[in-house]
DNA sequence: ATGAAAGCGCTAACAC
DNA sequence: GTGTTAGCGCTTTCAT
């Protein structure tokens, strides 16, 4: 690193500032900025040496002056409210934190990851989202009734939730933007591939329905098939957990021995219920076909046998949902969503279809 | 919501300002930014209606303005830079991160995580950093030889890092504060077991030696208790993967079938090295002996056998760092950690013991 | 093409 | 106790 000359060197004891740089390359701070931001027209000669003297004073913009006039910060929040060890053990939140992860990034913009496991920390997150840190946020894996969604609303930060958010209640979201696969249509599929195949005594082990949409929609497209034959006794409520899913399916067994067919609401918990399947001797289709969810290719490829599910693709609503917000942030005059100016910017379902392997 | 009155309605269009309180409070600014920060004598009565004002406004502080002027920002920067499915897999980092949330959240500190995967994001990421977004860093999980401690430094942000850091040939950091586990100590202790057992023929699959000091320590470890007896043949390196821990056992059975021992430097790779001897019909413990490192509950209690390991304190490692960090933010005139000024604020190395369970 | 000056929203002396 | 004032570092008209 060059040595600051005394035409460079920092007044103060701090960081160096615009006005360092100014005084170093003996131009304006005017000057300076549109360099640094690329923009109006500047004699590339004097591009040239400002560059220079901001390489050798290391000088970075300080964000929060800047913030302070455009109001942007070229920041994202990435919001999961949910146990950080759940997020880490479900391929699911990988693959769907990939995909933003890698749309917000080609905009440019810097993705800040906020994990909230406790009651408490809502304040301080809504305080940060509401500080100004940040353009805009994704938030997904939210639990049920989470406050956020309200937070989100009430601060006017353009957000955009994955997967459907489960609303208290009373409160009524004014509109919020989600992407959301088409749980419901992929879940009709499904049964209806266990329905065409033959099988007559079709349970269903669902994930936990009163705490995330897509429980709920993957049981009703379920229900939507089998009509009165969906019987309670046929359904299992687990957990979208491995292990919830094997006790699920232990239970299923243990009142209906007769069933030859299940549809798992999930891989993760589809990959438990083999499992159980396997170690009562249960032969996979034969005696029971099993269709998963989700198609998360780590689970679905390796289980035994491969398992048929329900593919989405995970990846791409996570950049959907960037892609989205982004619509939003970059044109600050946009039309807020709402009620009254309809079609703005909605929300998205993406399509799923079947993936046949050899559970089903 | 109450609705905004006359009295306390915006001037702006955007979002309410501290002015905005103020005059709907009949107060200065002055007065309302006490009451917000809690601070100087204000009588009660003003303090209930500026707090009612604030609520009615939904008025949420700007962290850029205030930023500018305290130079502070109450948020830590948490940098992973690691290929983020890595992370997700590896119970270790679970456990780490959550100890420094722990530690971050209960000082009242905003966790911001930033994950770097590719090359292209590090100026990003150092300018998000330089920028005044955080007060501090703190960085686990680099890869070899990154480039973060060193821009770190250049930008003197405060950091402190989790293990210590491989750098690159050349360069020479003045000072970087991390903490690490005894990894060498805790390597020796685990070869010495296998000693005292009578072993006499002891291998060890290594982590990637040439990515991650705490590889090179364990390996050194290893090499301090058999000296001239480790023989090159009964090193073979692995990647901390549970797979790479398979390949590599069954690389070490096929180039000396003799061994009675094998130190394997991760519990992770160990599963899938007790795997291997399974699969080839050698008993654990009698056949062979293992030893794992990390001792991470979720696996080395439930493998078969149970796994002897080197236990470290990973979430207490994580707190540390993260109250090393407050040691130098929370008081900005503290020591800047420098060759010159000795014992202001050093690294720490953390115990480890080992746990005999049943592999050894 | 470049500079001067105003001001973003807030805190921190300092007066009263 | 409370108000006044002066910036923090930057972008942005508006002159020139």
């Amino acid at each position: 690193m060059t040595q600051p000359t005394a035409r460079t060197r920092r007044l103060n004891g701090l960081r160096p500032t615009l006005e360092d740089v100014a005084r170093g390359s003996g131009v304006s701070k005017s000057t300076v900025s549109r360099v640094i931001n690329g923009e109006g027209k500047v004699r590339a000669e004097v591009v040239e040496r400002v560059r220079e003297v901001v390489a050798e004073l290391g000088y970075v913009p300080n964000s929060a002056a800047r913030q302070l006039v455009t109001r942007r910060n070229n920041a994202i929040a990435v919001v999961a409210s949910q146990p950080q060890n759940r997020l880490f053990i479900d391929p699911f939140f990988d693959l769907h934190l990939r995909g933003i992860r890698k749309e917000l990034v080609a905009h440019g913009a810097q993705p800040v990851l906020l994990f909230l496991e406790e009651e408490e920390e809502y304040p301080r997150v809504g305080d940060f989202l509401g500080g100004g840190h940040v353009d805009g946020a994704l938030l997904f894996s939210l639990r049920a009734c989470d406050p956020l969604p309200g937070m989100i609303e009430r601060l006017g930060l353009p957000a955009v939730f994955g997967g459907r958010p489960l609303v208290r209640g009373g409160e009524t979201l004014r509109e919020c933007v989600y992407v959301d696969a088409d749980n419901r249509g992929g879940a009709r599929e499904a049964v209806r591939h266990l329905v065409s195949l033959g099988r007559e005594r079709i349970a269903t082990i669902t994930g936990p329905y009163d705490q995330e949409a897509s429980a709920v929609d993957r049981l009703d497209g379920y229900r939507d098939v089998l009509l009165d034959s969906a019987s309670p006794e046929l359904i299992e409520r687990a957990d979208y957990t491995r292990q919830g899913g094997a006790e699920a399916m232990a239970a299923l067994l243990d009142r209906r021995p007769d069933i030859d067919a299940v549809f798992v609401a999930s891989d993760l918990m589809a990959s438990g219920a083999l499992q159980v399947l396997r170690e009562r001797g249960l032969r996979v289709p034969d005696d029971i076909a099993v269709v998963g969810f989700d198609d998360l290719a780590p689970i679905a490829e390796h289980t035994d046998p491969p398992l048929t599910t329900v593919h989405q693709d995970i990846e791409g609503m996570g950049r959907l949902m960037a892609r989205l917000l982004f619509s939003r942030t970059d044109d600050p005059g946009a039309p807020e969503p709402s009620a009254a100016e309809p079609g703005a910017l909605s929300s998205v379902v993406t399509p799923t279809r079947l993936v046949a392997r050899h559970s089903a």
